[in-house]
DNA sequence: TTGTATGCGTTATCAC
DNA sequence: GTGATAACGCATACAA
């Protein structure tokens, strides 16, 4: 196809003036039988698409929202944008993914990009939440939401899960089953998320009156597996009697590395080591012993920020709003034995 | 922000003529460099973005590219999305993702919605490589490549990867290791991957002269860890002297879930089982045992899609091309001991 | 019911 | 070096 056809050369092969096409296409009652059935022979004939482009610039806002994610690799982020995904589909708008792969630069240059094609909203999990980039955007009037991360001031719409409740939860379920030496496995406490899920665990231990020092934490540089099973080899290589009898890892890559490191050494799970994990991924239920997770309500983060930009959009009432869900403890063998 | 300004407002507040903003946009050169500061200014003082809509109405062409892509969960279409992505970048255009989440309907729509925009070319790995929805996004003149599938006509370009060279791979690498008695892990076979898979493996198995009922097939329901698990229990079920030493599974997750059931029932690998998975997923090289699997070129073949799909929106005399990638075995210890 | 004219914001061509 | 103007494709207000 050489050039894609127009309403005008749709126009001049129903021989028909070039307002009747438009009028077949957002008004089609106001058409004649006749004239429609002529119109959209010469749609179809023409293999007629219209141009959203044009459309746009017309109507002065599209029809697509964007999620700017940090790594799609990450099942959190995927699940965060099926919820965003279903919210968008309900209100007839497509949503793009746009993978910033946690670099400053590529986050940027989507924004650009998508305020550029002044996007109805956009959704982003930023590489930092304090960035001047997310306030450029706002300046240009694109209504943007926060995803997972909380900034000081209010000037964005915000969802956030508490992950301060999150590491109490997990804490208060390993006193609960009658741990008194555990530890808690994350880092680097760069993270936000890391240092309030620990800031929650000790809040948990003090409460039940525990001496501090046998909430130990063994600090790792990164959440992922190798990680953890680096930090099983350090938490069992402690003496039995003052070995913690329960671990509490800061997501659920730390906890399965830490799980495999223990199977392979001869400890079980959770005779030697209960576990808790965090984020409930798939692959935690799934593992050789299913484990104890927290879970976060990932796709409803999806979709409460999908409709926080889309009444920002809507809305000239609209107020900026940080919402925060509640995690959920879901235990499984790793800790129940 | 109200509304967002225009070339023409930039124009009115540096006191200039519309024609020489946009010559300070698009030909700096040709603007003296008072005249130049003057305007900069303008657009700085009124937040002036470019709009994207209006530019590629007038260009006739947008500057993105999209990838519709069937899980957004499975780390083997995110490493495809990446090399895609890098492809992209050099070009100088954004790539979108688009999640079909498996569904026909899901993928129709984006499909039909990135055609309205004019978008420079679709990468797309379709829920059925036959369907008609392709077809369409070429009548309207849209490049189009299809990514890890293939298609019975050549009316399209294509990127994959040699499955049944990958199987065939698995195979000899096992022979050569000593085993006689190997079961092939997988399905359902309405999975072409699958197919191909196990007929390279049985045409490896037939060229080394071994006698057919020694290479067994154990199906699966899917593609899972969970599936991994309930295979493990029917192969290792089998009398001693009967059982297969080895495993040849379809992908890395059914060779995680294997491995998984293994260690729990107290069976060693590569002592009780050699395993060989495919995909060479992260989770493979951290298991508990590291696993020998196939590895494909994933990025490679973004990379490649995107190329093609950009020469078939630049180059008239492009020419439709089917790619085949050749895959990799990477030997660890599931299968060396 | 159908046709005509206008403008959305940008770019490029052409005078000045 | 700068300014006026037309065109991209569509949707709408209004005229016929």
């Amino acid at each position: 196809m050489v050039r894609a056809s127009s309403v005008k050369d749709v126009a001049a092969r129903a021989g028909v003036s070039l307002g009747t096409v438009s009028n077949v296409l957002n008004r089609p009652d106001r058409v004649s039988p006749q004239t429609r059935a002529k119109v959209e022979q010469a749609m179809h004939d023409l293999g007629f698409v219209r141009n959203e482009s044009a459309r746009q610039l017309r109507a002065g806002r599209s029809r697509t929202l964007a999620y700017v994610l940090l790594d799609a690799r990450n099942p959190f982020f995927t699940d965060v944008a099926e919820g965003a995904e279903r919210a968008a589909e309900t209100a007839g708008l497509s949503l793009f993914l746009c993978h910033s792969d946690n670099r400053a630069s590529r986050e940027g240059d989507y924004l650009a990009h998508l305020v550029e094609q002044r996007v109805q909203g956009i959704l982003v999990t930023p590489v930092d939440p304090q960035a001047a980039v997310l306030d450029d955007v706002r300046r240009n009037g694109t209504p943007l939401v926060i995803v997972d991360r909380t900034r000081s001031d209010d000037a964005f719409c915000s969802v956030a899960v508490d992950d301060e409740l999150g590491g109490r939860l997990a804490v208060e379920h390993l006193i609960e089953r009658g741990h008194t030496r555990v530890a808690f496995i994350g880092g680097p406490d760069t993270i936000g998320q890391v240092r309030d899920r620990l800031a929650g665990a000790r809040r948990a231990w003090a409460e039940a009156g525990l001496p501090d020092d046998q909430l130990t934490v063994v600090p790792t540089s990164g959440l992922t597996v190798v990680e953890g099973r680096s930090a099983g080899e350090r938490v069992m290589g402690v003496a039995r009697r003052r070995r913690p009898t329960a671990a509490f890892c800061a997501n659920d890559l730390l906890a399965l590395g830490l799980l495999q490191q223990l199977s392979t050494s001869g400890f079980a799970v959770p005779g030697d080591l209960a576990i808790v994990g965090y984020d409930d991924i798939e692959y935690a239920s799934a593992a050789a012993v299913p484990l104890t997770s927290v879970r976060q309500p990932r796709q409803e983060l999806g979709q409460r920020a999908a409709e926080l930009v889309l009444d920002e959009a809507d809305n000239p009432a609209h107020l900026h709003q940080q919402v925060v869900f509640t995690p959920e403890l879901v235990a499984r063998r790793s800790t129940l034995g």
